[in-house]
DNA sequence: GATATTTGACCGTT
DNA sequence: AACGGTCAAATATC
């Protein structure tokens, strides 16, 4: 019950940081309608008025789909455990079978290593698409937190590898959060990033909130911003500890990035890997994709 | 010298 | 047997 009880925090969380965003957009128009009170003709005034009315809505839409969030997913939540015979009794901690000690399992030696490696995909996941603005800029691995690259694979069907890292801090303070970074094949600049476990070491105390769950690097969401983002997160629903509270949009630079660049259009997509094991595993799916104009057009749509 | 990265090998699952 | 994830020795960097 407390990993439900995350992934509604997470969902709602996720939901703050759209309220948030309105919010700026408020700020934002406020200043512009402002800056243009002298010379505005009556159009922009009507426009601006329009604005403002589709953001009032979509604050309201937003506080809808938060009271939507908070029953839909104990409903899924139940739903999802009731159908998965091996999900873990509510007083466990996540650790199904042999899933050892805590969600990332803290196994010696190499027989575990795969075994392992097939729990992992129970654990919290987020997988987010990060855009960068050149082949140069790529590294999407700077999100503040210090992670230690222990392994690259060739992926079947993949045109370039898949790296993984682990946080730096893994053994000397039981930190288990781990992201695989891959280069996606049609587009160079797109990074797949999936983050598995949240961390719970120091650095993470330190961090701004996006830092101690899965967050991507604050370094590549601004590209993201800059380029055009396209975000992706799964939420797996019947999972204990399941967080996924990340987006480049909590990132500490994202929101002020996104404001200040007056971004036109961008697109956020949650969705889950309905073809991965996750989605045979009772994983929540979720497809929201927000285009920015078409949202406040019709903000009631998306909800 | 300490820390991080690279890379071939290993392991369990499918 | 193929595959994906991890380990750990070797190597590189600071």
């Amino acid at each position: 019950m407390e990993g439900m009880s995350e992934e509604k925090c997470a969902l709602v969380a996720e939901l703050m940081r759209v309220l948030e965003m309105v919010r700026q957009l408020e700020a934002h128009m406020s200043s512009q309608h402002q800056q243009q009170h002298g010379g505005g003709g009556a159009a922009a005034g009507g426009g601006d008025q329009r604005c403002r009315a589709l953001v009032c809505t979509m604050r309201e839409s937003i506080d809808r789909a938060m009271r939507m969030a908070m029953s839909c997913c104990a409903d899924v939540g139940r739903a999802a455990v009731a159908g998965q015979p091996d999900s873990p009794p509510s007083g466990g901690d996540g650790s199904p079978r042999s899933a050892g000690s805590d969600q990332a399992g803290d196994f010696r030696g190499r027989g575990n290593a795969a075994g392992q490696c097939k729990k992992r995909k129970t654990l919290p996941m987020c997988s987010t698409q990060v855009r960068v603005s050149a082949v140069q800029d790529v590294t999407p691995l700077d999100d503040g937190l210090s992670w230690r690259k222990y392994g690259q694979k060739d992926i079947l069907g993949a045109k370039y590898p898949r790296s993984y890292f682990r946080c730096t801090h893994r053994h000397t303070q039981s930190c288990h959060a781990s992201k695989q970074v891959q280069r996606t094949d049609g587009d160079p600049l797109l990074f797949d990033v999936v983050y598995h476990g949240h961390h719970t070491c120091a650095q993470a105390q330190g961090a701004p909130a996006v830092g101690n769950q899965l967050a991507p690097d604050a370094a590549a969401a601004a590209a993201a911003a800059a380029a055009g983002p396209v975000l992706q997160f799964s939420l797996p629903s019947n999972k204990p500890a399941a967080v996924a509270t990340a987006s480049p949009f909590a990132s500490p630079a994202t929101p002020e990035c996104l404001a200040a660049r007056d971004v036109p259009r961008h697109d956020v997509e949650l969705v889950s890997a309905t073809n991965s094991p996750m989605g045979a595993m009772g994983e929540m799916d979720f497809m929201f994709t927000l285009d920015a104009a078409d949202f406040l057009e019709n903000p009631a749509s998306y909800f």
